[in-house]
RNA sequence: GUAGGUAUAGCUCAGUUGGUUAGAGCAUCGGUUUGUGGUACCGAGGGUCGUGGGUUCGAGUCCCAUUACUUACCCCA
């Protein structure tokens, strides 16, 4: 049998993790910085949680897990009736599948906030670090299991919220040195737009439309909103959004003039302004970009999207939003939250091609010397010094085979890039004095015991 | 779901208008060197050319089907 993994899932050797783990550490690190705490959820939930929470469009991605031991169910034709269903369209059986693997961690960390709302005091900031799982058909940048790092607070409307995760997200990729630029807007703005031209039912399809302005250009968002069944007369109030050019408080004239005179509008603009006064990005490139929608359904107020800004692959990196209500659905009211997203393994990809990563990452060995030997009896020797070194904290290991051959463990050394080599042969044991190469400079001296512990820690 | 591309050694890829025994680099193993690696030289193992069918005297090469992978669209981290 030839070994394969499924598709849009990948393996990761020592040093790539290398390089992963330099991202995880960094990101947890600022995450407790701002006062963010750890929690896990599982890898499943059942399947009610999830759907309905994400659009059309996210639900049909989730993945689904299949009940165990459906043979030996009791009511095979009720059975064989949901399949059949199932076949006709995309709907949910709960006897078919009732769990399925998590699609973000936002939506599982409202019902984790709802089902221990009694020993969690508000307003609660936690962080998590997880791998969730898209059905979508992998590319470039997207896989169908992936890590996300969330930070979120829930149960403060405060937009220093806000501020904070700006902070956040400004000093995280500074110290990571991806330079980026971070987009936001405000769904409140969207919803006014539909209030004003009179299509509240539409705001879904019109911000994914305009969402897609830098892509297909306005001739395309006019098309694609006169597809969706958007009235002309509404399209043509849309065009100055489509149209202006200009810096953030440009824009925000422009938003004042289109939707000043809606009590929602009026809102999500002070908040917009709120937040362009109060925000002191020192690294990331900050821009009111209002045609940013973001196609999650449980974003209310202001929302975030974080792009690499060099380089040809500029994926989105992070995302996230204010979300009044959703933990309404689980049946906790009134508890607000707002929360961002990153994609280590975007950002992992975007780092990778701009050759960002610090220099001795992934090529570091966490082994800080290696024992080589000739025999039994003096690789036993070996063994008894790892053990002392180890006491004093040093990372070493003995080169596990017994052969003569010095080169082949030099050899070992050298590929795993372990920074020094001790060779043990019995002069040396008889002496008590350690030849210790620096596998770098190439250069050897001699030791005993303590001076080599010494020398270890010192270098 | 829609549209393209690719499939040859463990990996990355050559392979001419269809023509003898399908090649290279890297990796692996061995040797040059029985106490010294990263740089040198020599050698070895490893392939049903994705699978099935067709055209042909002859197919890795052309045609059809199929599967897998991949890119773009949609959507998204």
């Amino acid at each position: 049998m030839k070994p394969s993994i499924p598709k849009g899932t990948r393996d990761f050797g020592p040093a790539e993790m290398q390089k992963r783990q330099y991202i995880f550490n960094s990101l947890r690190l600022n995450f407790e910085l701002f006062g963010y705490q750890p929690i896990e959820t599982p890898s499943m939930e059942n399947i009610s949680t999830l759907t309905g929470k994400y659009g059309e469009e996210g639900d049909q991605l989730i993945f689904k897990i299949l009940n165990s031991r459906i043979h030996e169910h009791k009511n095979k034709e009720l059975l064989k009736k949901e399949f059949e269903l199932s076949l006709e369209s995309s709907r949910n059986s709960e006897e078919l599948t009732e769990k399925a693997l998590r699609y973000d961690l936002t939506v599982p960390f409202a019902r984790y906030v709802v089902m221990n709302q009694h020993n969690i005091s508000f307003p609660f900031k936690r962080y998590q670090i997880q791998p969730v799982w898209r059905a979508d058909r992998p590319q470039k940048g997207r896989y169908r299991e992936f890590y996300q790092c969330d930070a979120d607070v829930i149960g403060s409307n405060s937009l220093v919220n806000e501020l904070d995760l700006i902070s956040l997200i400004d000093k995280s990729f500074k110290e990571l040195n991806v330079p980026v630029v971070l987009k936001f807007n405000n769904r409140k703005i969207l919803s006014a737009i539909a209030e004003v031209i009179n299509e509240p039912d539409k705001i879904i399809d019109i911000t994914v439309a305009i969402d897609k302005l830098d892509k297909i250009g306005k001739e395309g968002v006019n098309k694609e909103l006169a597809e969706k069944g958007v009235s002309d007369d509404a399209i043509k109030k849309l065009q100055p959004l489509l149209e202006f050019k200009g810096d953030n408080r440009a824009k925000v004239a422009i938003l004042q003039q289109l939707v000043g005179n809606t009590e929602t509008g009026k809102k999500g603009i002070e908040e917009i302004e709120y937040l362009l006064n109060n925000s002191t990005p020192h690294f990331a490139k900050m821009e009111l970009d209002i045609t940013l929608a973001r196609g999650l359904n449980y974003y209310t107020g202001t929302i975030f999207e974080v792009k690499a800004n060099a380089g040809t692959f500029t994926p989105s990196i992070l995302g996230g939003g204010r979300y009044d209500d959703l933990t309404g659905i689980f049946g906790l009211v009134n508890m607000s939250g707002v929360g961002i997203s990153f994609g280590i393994d975007r950002i992992y990809d975007v780092m990778e091609e701009l050759n960002i990563f610090p220099e001795q990452i992934g090529k570091m060995s966490t082994t800080k010397i290696m024992f080589a030997h000739f025999d039994e009896e003096t690789q036993m020797h070996c063994i008894k010094l790892s053990a002392e070194l180890r006491d004093k904290g040093i990372a070493c290991e003995v080169y596990p085979d017994a052969t003569k051959k010095l080169g082949k463990q030099f050899d070992y050394a050298n590929k795993k890039n372990i920074p020094f080599v001790c060779t043990v042969g019995s002069n040396e044991i008889t002496a008590g004095m350690y030849a210790l190469k620096d596998m770098q400079k190439g250069q050897q001296q001699q030791l005993n015991v303590s001076d080599l512990i010494q020398f270890l820690k010192n270098n």
